[in-house]
DNA sequence: TAAAAATACTCCATAGGTATTTTAT
DNA sequence: ATAAAATACCTATGGAGTATTTTTA
């Protein structure tokens, strides 16, 4: 049985006529009558009665008809779904991101999209790098926002923003009025940093080792604003990402001069993964609207060092 | 579009891999991803992500796995439907019937038919012959029982059984008591016949112009009751077949011995037409229960006239 | 390297076409 | 005589096969 001997009966049906069923259906009518009789040998039962010049129905044909309709039916509503969603932006959209970024860049952007497209709604999970990465290979995430760069081939990486790290000092530290500095300077400094793990534990790190600087660790959190909440107790200094900066604490911030003193943040996709529209348009969002995330945090910073 | 396509498609979508579809759906890998990419192509978008080893449904794919099935699953439902009703003795069944025949022949029929194949419903249409064979033509009956012969080679007629005529006399009558008698005995006595259009009125004055016989006919109904109500009355004499005749009226019977004097009833159904297998059914009970509707008119009119 | 999908080609089954016959009006 | 369906025969599209390449884990 196939579409085009259903299409063929529903036409012969509805002309009550082979050769114009014929004609309607831009066939000979030696082919479609050969096809009706086909489908007739299979079903095993005659579908009209070919009364000399007038064909009509058998009851089996009455009883065919709406089921034949049916299945045409169906496959013009899975055609015309698959039309509608193919250039509809919209459904899920499920966005990873790491702890580090997610409260800063996130909230700005989610918002703005979703009053452009609102018909997209978004999950979003906060893990930390390795998990997000196996999400991604599981197809349980869509999109992930995370710290470049990042190992695995098997993923399309796209930098989204460079931001420059700052030290972060308690407001009535000796250093506390610096714009900017070593991390040599930091030297003597007890320090606060994130957890194991978090992977701006290990930019942070990787930034000491280069300065050839062994920080006293004193205190671990797995968010920023618990180590801002320290520092401006007193309690020692840390180094954080532009973005984590809040102009509200007692904190002072100073840019740290060292090269290599920075993080890119990146969005990253599993390779040869299909993109809805949705997706796409978040992508190109998110590109469009780092400037403002990242002036942002820069006039925060700016009024806070001022 | 094609089935084969959505079957692939399906497949795919089940197991996760082209090659275990293909297996599934005995064909070969090659022939399943050009179907696969066929359909993409046709409705645009990709259905699946190939991830290297592994394949997953699109977005897209997850909304069409669900349309494809609803497809599928009304193809199976129409073919299933088909071989059910196929061998299924049951639905409507429309008898034609002309006044003369119905209510002596019919009844017995039916009760005994509907019993046997209590889903078939019956419609009884009783009328003239021309008009149940406009009917037949039409296909608003499906099968006619009337006098035979009739003219038209569009029809399968095929008889039924053939009935002597009697003469109805008045109880009181001078030929009341004779058992036979042929229709010169009638020569000087008033006539009751059917109106004319009913088949049996020719039957009768066929026969009757036969023995050289021109009746007088001072009565005309419809129906044969009426006609034996007039004869018992005194009225005059009448013509019935051997159906017709009713035990309990004041009317005596005589077999007519003339040459030809007899209807044959038959069922006649038009030719081509493509009967349901209750409607098969229906005829060869007819056929079956012919000997037993005879036998019952015979018995009738032994008692009446011993 | 092994396993899976894609590519390249070959083949043939069959849908569809043309010409004609049959059938019924 | 005409109109419609069936039949006969031919053509060619495209579905399916085999062999091979590409890709990835």
């Amino acid at each position: 049985m196939e579409l085009h001997q259903l299409r063929y009966f529903c036409a012969v049906a509805e002309t009550g006529s082979f050769s114009r069923a014929a004609e309607h259906s831009h066939v000979s009518q030696p082919s479609l009558s050969q096809q009706i009789m086909k489908l007739e040998d299979e079903l095993g039962a005659r579908l009209f009665d070919r009364l000399g010049r007038s064909v009509r129905l058998t009851e089996l044909g009455k009883t065919f008809l709406p089921r034949a309709r049916a299945v045409l039916h169906e496959l013009e509503a899975a055609r015309g779904d698959v039309a509608e969603r193919k250039d509809f932006i919209g459904g899920p959209v499920t966005v990873g991101v790491i702890p580090t970024v997610g409260p800063y860049f996130l909230p700005p952007v989610l918002t703005s999209f979703s009053r452009k497209f609102p018909q997209v709604h978004f999950t979003v999970i906060e893990e930390i790098t390795p998990v997000l990465l196996d999400r991604l290979r599981a197809g349980a995430i869509d999109v992930a926002i995370l710290a470049l760069p990042i190992r695995g081939h098997e993923f399309d990486a796209a930098p989204l923003l460079t931001e420059r790290l700052f030290a972060v000092l308690p407001k009535n530290h000796k250093l506390a009025k610096r714009k900017a500095l070593s991390l040599k300077d930091l030297r003597a400094e007890p320090f606060l940093l994130l957890r194991d793990g978090h992977c701006f534990r290990d930019t942070a790190v990787a930034a000491c080792d280069r300065a050839r600087l062994h920080p006293q660790v004193i205190f671990e959190s797995g968010q920023f604003s618990s180590l801002l909440s320290m520092v401006g107790a007193g309690m020692g200094v840390s180094i954080v990402p532009e973005m984590a900066i809040e102009k509200k604490s007692q904190c002072r911030y100073a840019h740290i001069t060292d090269e290599q003193a920075a993080r890119t943040i990146g969005t990253v996709v599993l390779r040869g993964r299909s993109l809805t529209r949705a997706h796409l348009a978040f992508l190109e969002h998110v590109r469009a609207n780092k400037k403002s995330v990242a002036n942002q945090a820069l006039r925060i910073q700016f009024k806070s060092v001022s």
